[in-house]
DNA sequence: TATTTTATTGAGATTAAGTCTCATTAAAAT
DNA sequence: ATTTTAATGAGACTTAATCTCAATAAAATA
């Protein structure tokens, strides 16, 4: 397959999560999204400002920190705190979804997956009345190599 | 009961946790500890420091950064990240031990407890060889007055 | 108890993540 | 093609958090 369907997908969903809410499918939100996307790794600001730079992409710092608030608001990324200052962001992929597990010794990122706990959590908002829209969950503790 | 007993045995817990530690049992330590244990409220450091100041005492905003992370590195308080730019803290009592539920339109804290996501939570890091020593759990969603 | 050692503190300078402003640009509606 | 209005860029600005270093005070030692 030459095609890659999997990006024509998801600049779909982007496109259409923009319209549904009113916004602009602009060119700078489609290559935030699609650098976020095309990597599994847990990027700050600065890290994608950088990456598109490389690409040769003319890009502000506001619009990307722009751009990732309207992408964590309609679930589009996660955002993840590992502890250090910044906040870090990833592809949130809702039939691949992850929590991490952090070592607060060498800052090492372990992903998990738990569908009980997801499940739990769900029951949780009901039971408050809540509609669940999504979760922040880190574990930290010291990995086997630090032990 | 005129003695608050309570209170003799947290900030016994501090002094052990410290001397354990090789650190120091300052005034500025207890203070701090004190005026987060003695509250339910999920503070950042700028409130800590105006509630200190405000019972008179003369302390350095550097300390209570400084103290607020000897304090979640030994597990005596928990961060809590609401989504503000700022970082909360709170008293951890290991046997009331409890997670949040968030609204993302009013900003409506509901606190919850779920003893079967801590039982999993603490498999997970076994599974991965790690030394579980805490976790920050948060759930985002929509709360019925926002509705 | 007095002295010594060394971690901790205070005050303010510094850093840097993130936000804001406003003129300009470009989606998308007409 | 024109109009409308949301989004962008560049850099100033804000502010949470960190760092520096001289002064202080725990705690170890004599």
């Amino acid at each position: 397959m030459r095609l890659n369907l999997n990006k024509i997908i998801t600049m779909q969903l982007l496109k259409e999560t923009l319209q549904r809410e009113g916004l602009r499918y602009t060119k700078q939100r489609q290559e935030i999204w699609n650098e976020l996307r095309s990597s599994n790794e847990h990027r700050d600001a600065e890290e994608i400002f950088f990456a598109l730079r490389k690409r040769g992409l003319e890009i502000s710092r506001a619009t990307i920190y722009r751009t990732i608030d309207v992408l964590v608001k309609y679930n589009l990324i996660d955002k993840l705190d590992i502890g250090d200052g910044r906040a870090r962001f990833e592809y949130n992929d809702k039939y691949l979804h992850h929590d991490h597990l952090i070592c607060t010794s060498c800052g090492k990122i372990v992903e998990f997956h738990n569908d009980e706990i997801e499940e739990l959590q769900k029951k949780i908002a009901k039971q408050h009345n809540f509609k669940f829209s999504h979760h922040s969950h880190q574990l930290f503790g010291i990995c086997e190599d630090c032990k």
